[in-house]
DNA sequence: TTCGCGATGGCCT
DNA sequence: GGCCATCGCGAAA
């Protein structure tokens, strides 16, 4: 299980080592699982792609909590996004989770690899919602993050970041990190 | 294949 | 009142 000290580094860095992990979430008796395939990172103060560039408020409080923490909050009224807080309290970053592969196992035993190529998707599947906004992850309660046995072999894309075009330079910057299609 | 748009509600000015 | 770290559908091409 990833711990404190994994999350609480430069965010981009985070973001990009995050790929290849596996969520791990413990709902009503069952577990899901999912390998992260995309992540974007979001940073500081002047990052005005961030929620925290406006200072904080009581919906971007957890961002400037210890790292390890998730940041869940609602978008266009019907989707949560799932983050997990970065770096040192009192500096507000966290990383976007965007992208997973579910690890199902259907009754003939194959594993399928449907993508979930969107943060609405990943919460739906992961089952997050506001219930879970501040939730420790480093506790290995109800949601977690494992590293797995081996890294998948796959490329690294960056690019700038999905649906922040109003965030001036910050737009250019490429912290949106993605697996290669395989 | 891409494009346009409606759903839906909390947050911020 | 406008905007938003989105998604899925249907039409156009």
């Amino acid at each position: 299980m990833l711990d404190h000290d994994f999350y609480n580094r430069y965010t981009p860095t985070v973001a990009r080592d995050l790929l290849g992990c596996f969520w791990v979430r413990e709902c009503r008796g069952k577990i899901f699982r999912g390998m992260i395939t995309e992540t974007e990172a979001y940073r500081g103060f002047h990052d005005l792609g961030s929620h925290a560039a406006k200072g904080k408020t009581e919906r971007n409080a957890v961002m400037f909590g210890p790292a390890g923490r998730v940041y869940v909050y609602l978008i266009y009224g019907m989707y949560w996004m799932l983050n997990i807080v970065t770096e040192k309290e009192g500096y507000p970053a966290a990383v976007l989770i965007r992208g997973v592969e579910p690890v199902i196992k259907s009754k003939v035993h194959k594993v399928s690899k449907v993508a979930l190529d969107g943060p609405g998707k990943v919460t739906r599947f992961l089952q997050i919602d506001k219930a879970l906004n501040g939730h420790d992850v480093t506790l290995g309660e109800k949601l977690w993050i494992e590293r797995p046995k081996q890294l998948p072999r796959r490329k690294i894309i960056a690019s700038p970041r999905i649906g922040i075009d109003y965030a001036k330079h910050a737009r250019h910057w490429k912290w949106n990190f993605k697996l290669d299609a395989s």
